[in-house]
DNA sequence: GCCAACGTTGGC
DNA sequence: GCCAACGTTGGC
């Protein structure tokens, strides 16, 4: 079992909205090395530190759990779609996603200004300067400690 | 809204 | 295959 960090803005999509949704596919991501992660390393079962970004309090708002391993997003194929790939072939799709299940909503914020604080979390992908990432890799003991300080 | 950092694009 | 220009991300 691997264990992630998935980035969202809540004005689009929040922890809130997964609640409800209970499972959600993950359309959009269009950068490579996400989609590798989510390729190349994602399976059913693995846990995700679900991340708010570009708001108020940017850090981690729940937990989630990969509920579908990566297959090939619709939207790419789609011209009214904001994330429309004309380049991508049908038969080879570019682009792919995974479907995030809902498991918990955490009590308070674990804001990214706190997990900058914390001398065990210096490794995390999240933390090195100019990460852009969405989709990232958290090692066993990053995620222990995350939800330690919760 | 600013801007630094980074990825992508496209001319050569 | 280099690299400048451009677009995007995301914290502040």
């Amino acid at each position: 079992m691997n264990y992630w960090l998935m980035k969202t803005e809540p004005d689009e999509f929040s922890i809130d909205d997964l609640k409800r949704r209970k499972s959600e596919p993950w359309t959009g991501v269009r950068n490579y090395q996400a989609r590798n992660y989510m390729r190349d390393g994602m399976r059913r079962g693995d846990g995700v530190l679900f991340y708010h970004s570009s708001c108020a309090v940017p850090g981690v708002a729940g937990v989630a759990e990969v509920a579908v391993s990566a297959y090939a997003d619709p939207t790419q194929f789609d011209p009214k779609s904001a994330y429309f790939d004309a380049g991508s072939p049908r038969e080879a799709p570019r682009w792919l996603m995974v479907d995030v299940k809902y498991k918990r909503k955490l009590k308070r914020v674990i804001a990214l200004t706190e997990l900058k604080q914390h001398d065990e979390l210096n490794g995390m992908i999240l933390l090195r300067p100019g990460n852009r990432l969405s989709v990232m890799p958290v090692t066993k003991p990053e995620w222990d400690f995350v939800l330690g300080l919760e």
